[in-house]
RNA sequence: CGGGAUGUGGCGCAGCCUGGGUAGCGCACCUGAAUGGGGUUCAGGGGGUCGCUGGUUCAAAUCCAGUCAUCCCGACCA
């Protein structure tokens, strides 16, 4: 690169990214205290930190040093799509609402959909996902066999009209993702596409430095049959996931199952009734009567879609999942109802709804069959039935898994204790199916000669809250600790006494001598006591932070601290700058 | 959308309720001097139609009404 003497040279890296940076002519405001608005770790540091800035709800500017780290994430991500085949396109922000009825989510989607018309009053969307251009492409361009599989994928800004956003980048309405869209000729093929794209998150997120585990996941709005989430582990996660620590399962709480323990009733006992007065919950119920809390079958009214009444039952020691019910519902919304509903559709006070003889929908948890009998209400108000048996004295319209796993309850698949934990999710894989293809008439001709439906997958990673799951996970209480790969510079350097000339000159020596190396370097510049310089360095959270002193030049050193474990150590200048790129490559290689 | 709260210089806050009358503090910012290894000190300075609109009043940051915005708790999701 060419250079003047007079003006310093601008060093770039291959991505036409600055490698050295200077502080004092960067936008870099770094804050005391962070924005009473701001509630997490990640959202306040990385305010603090002067990466992002607020503009609305759930809406934010990246600033220069925050659209750093944003684009490594970025290029990794790109890396690993193009390295397991995926092909990278842009699609259109702004889609005409013609596809949405099309594939019905116009009117599924709901006030999260952000809709506007044109000037010629035509409806159009903000897209807050892609399928339904995706596939209106792919049918149009990939008509015979011979053109698959492909995958698709793009890196793009979103906007879902969030009902509450918050947690900064976390959960945004504006944010950027990776959508990757896989289209096959037939199942195996399909899950090929699926396995590959599983493979290219392990490989993502574990360049990303974050600790993560993919967990089995509930398909949700986007639909489909089969998927996984990646979810990063910190306790400001807003998920719960069932994990176990002795093998390799683990699902999301809405998706977990288990065949958690419980109290067998007599087998074939007869139905008694019994007078249980004021015995409405669970715990005083099995007080009065003595028995475990697993031995009662807890009978709970829901509304599907607020109108068809159906009865719920689950053992008493266990809470009802709704997204389980929802599934076993068909995908009706279940409304709990209210006591004075509760009342008015079965005759009793709540606590006291009996599912024998009831007029209403029964859905049972599977635990049933193993409970053999159990307490129930009556359908009388202060009476409950003991020995009340499925089947035999209440018949069930279906009989599915439908309660909430618990702490310890064993492992589904090797029976030993399960531990909940709490996550980030940043990354989802979907088998689809034929569920877009199939409303949206994108088919193929097979080498048969018969037309038929794509097998479909699709694959999100969210950008921002990657970053910021990162930096959940990763800082301590002088600010962020960047994993090397995503660091918006790896080396911060800091002359001390700026205003001393040989500090000033070795400092602007060892910035050359490190760009020329291809490391990225923010040069501390401003004329600033060490103390502001050292607080803002860690706040910053670079990894490696190379000190130019009068105290460190008299012994011919630059010292070197890491950001991780604040271990110092001192380097003769000479060999200063090879010794900082190696420990970068060495940080760069996840262990 | 339901429940709870908050809006006062760039950031964090006090003042309001409980007497309606000159708008205050810390940090940041500008100038000067000193200082120079963990947010330095002193002196001087700039910056606010107190979210907005309307009302009550001689007089409103303060009382009343409406409205907008932001945050927290729920359903949704990358």
């Amino acid at each position: 690169m060419a250079s003047n003497c007079s003006s310093p040279t601008v060093r770039l890296d291959p991505h036409g990214e600055v490698l050295g940076q200077r502080f004092s002519s960067y936008l870099a405001p770094t804050l005391k205290e962070a924005p009473a608005e701001a509630e997490i770790i990640s959202h306040k540091l990385m305010i603090r930190a002067g990466l992002i800035r607020r503009l609305a709800a759930g809406i934010y500017n990246y600033l220069p040093m925050g659209l750093r780290s944003l684009r490594k994430v970025e290029r990794i991500i790109r890396g690993e799509m193009n390295r397991f085949g995926a092909r990278e396109v842009l699609l259109p922000a702004v889609q005409p609402a013609e596809l949405w009825k099309e594939s019905g989510r116009w009117e599924k989607y709901g006030p999260e959909l952000l809709r506007f018309k044109d000037r010629h009053d035509r409806d159009f969307v903000f897209g807050p996902t892609h399928e339904e251009v995706i596939t209106d492409l792919v049918k149009r361009e990939a008509r015979s066999f011979r053109d698959l599989p492909l995958n698709l994928f793009q890196i793009q800004t979103k906007f879902r009209d969030e009902i509450r956003p918050r947690f900064g980048l976390m959960r945004g309405r504006e944010f950027i993702m990776k959508d990757a869209y896989s289209f096959d000729v037939d199942d195996a093929a399909a899950d090929r596409s699926y396995k590959a794209m599983y493979q290219a998150y392990q490989n993502i997120f574990r360049r990303c430095g974050l600790k993560f585990a993919a967990v089995e996941a509930h398909s949700g709005a986007i639909g489909g049959n089969y998927s996984h989430e990646f979810m990063v582990l910190a306790d400001s996660g807003e998920d719960a996931i069932a994990f176990c620590p002795a093998c390799s399962y683990a699902a999301n709480l809405e998706k977990a199952t288990s065949r958690y323990p419980l109290t067998p009733g007599p087998k074939d006992g007869e139905l008694i009734k019994t007078h249980t007065p004021n015995c409405r919950h669970v715990p005083e119920l099995a007080k009065f009567l003595g028995v475990p809390p697993s031995s009662i079958i807890k009978s709970l009214l829901f509304l599907a879609d607020r109108t068809e009444p159906i009865l719920a039952l689950i053992p008493g020691h266990r809470e009802i999942n709704l997204v389980k019910l929802k599934d076993a519902l068909d995908g009706r919304e279940p409304v709990l109802a209210s006591p004075e509903e509760a009342e008015k559709i079965m005759g009793v006070p709540m606590g006291f709804v009996t599912p024998v003889g009831a007029k209403v929908k029964i859905v049972a948890d599977l635990a049933l069959e193993r409970l053999q009998s159990g307490v129930a209400g009556a359908g009388e108000k202060d009476y409950h039935y003991l020995n009340a048996q499925i089947h035999r004295d209440f018949p069930v319209h279906a009989l599915v898994d439908l309660v909430v796993v618990a702490d310890e309850d064993p492992c589904p698949q090797c029976g030993q204790p399960l531990a909940i934990r709490r996550g980030i999710e940043v990354g989802h894989v979907f088998k689809l199916g034929v569920k877009y293809s199939a409303a949206l008439g994108a088919t193929f001709m097979g080498s048969d000669g018969q037309l038929t439906p794509l097998i479909m997958g699709c694959y999100g990673i969210g950008l921002g809250r990657t970053l910021a799951a990162a930096a959940e996970q990763n800082h301590d209480r002088d600010g962020l600790i960047w994993p090397m790969a995503l660091a918006p510079f790896q080396v911060a350097l800091l002359p001390l006494q700026i205003q001393n000339p040989d500090v000033a000159q070795a400092a602007e020596t060892l910035l050359d001598e490190l760009t020329s190396l291809g490391v990225e370097v923010l040069l501390d510049d401003r004329d600033e006591r060490p103390g502001l310089k050292f607080k803002d360095a860690d706040l910053l959270g670079l990894p490696l932070r190379a000190t130019i002193s009068e105290k460190s030049l008299a012994n011919g050193a630059v010292e070197l601290k890491k950001r991780l474990d604040r271990t110092v150590t001192t380097l003769p200048v000479a060999v200063a700058a090879q010794e900082l790129k190696n420990l970068v490559e060495t940080m760069l290689s996840p262990i």
